[in-house]
DNA sequence: GCCAACGTTGGC
DNA sequence: GCCAACGTTGGC
């Protein structure tokens, strides 16, 4: 099993619209990193730190889990969406997706601050500078210790 | 294929 | 709101 973190706003969808949904459909991503990601690497099971961008502070809030094999995304096909790409088709879709669903919010809120301080994360994708992926790949280790954080 | 211009992300 | 970092676009 591998393990992941995924961005969202919560302003947008937060772990708690997750938690009320129970599952979702992780759609908008348009960058092919991410993509791939979802597309190629993600296995149902696989486990995702839910990560709060563009909050005050950001951080880690929860965990979800990949449900059921990549399909396409359908918002490219919208063209009323703001995720709707000309470029893409039924036939030869650009964009894919997998479904989340929620495993749990933590008791503790895990500030991006306390992931910087901590010597045990370093290394952790999320942390580099520059780093703007909405998915990243986590190591086990950062995976067990971010959690550890979350549930003290 | 290069690279300047532009758009987006996301912390602060 | 600012701006650094990065991805994408499109002219040549």
């Amino acid at each position: 099993m591998r393990h992941w973190l995924i961005k969202s706003e919560p302003d947008v969808f937060s772990i708690d619209d997750l938690a009320k949904v129970k599952q979702e459909p992780w759609s908008g991503v348009r960058n092919y990193q991410a993509r791939n990601f979802m597309w190629k690497d993600m296995q149902p099971g696989d486990l995702a730190l839910f990560y709060h961008s563009n909050a005050v502070p950001p951080g880690v809030a929860g965990v979800a889990r990949v449900v059921g094999e990549p399909y396409p995304d359908p918002t490219q096909f919208q063209e009323k969406s703001e995720y709707f790409d000309p470029k893409a088709s039924e036939d030869k879709p650009r964009w894919w997706l997998v479904d989340f669903e929620f495993v749990e919010r933590f008791p503790r809120y895990v500030p991006l601050a306390e992931l910087k301080e901590d010597a045990a994360l370093e290394g952790m994708l999320v942390l580099q500078k520059g780093t703007r992926l909405s998915i990243t790949p986590v190591e086990p280790k950062h995976f067990k210790r971010v959690c550890k954080l979350g549930r003290k």
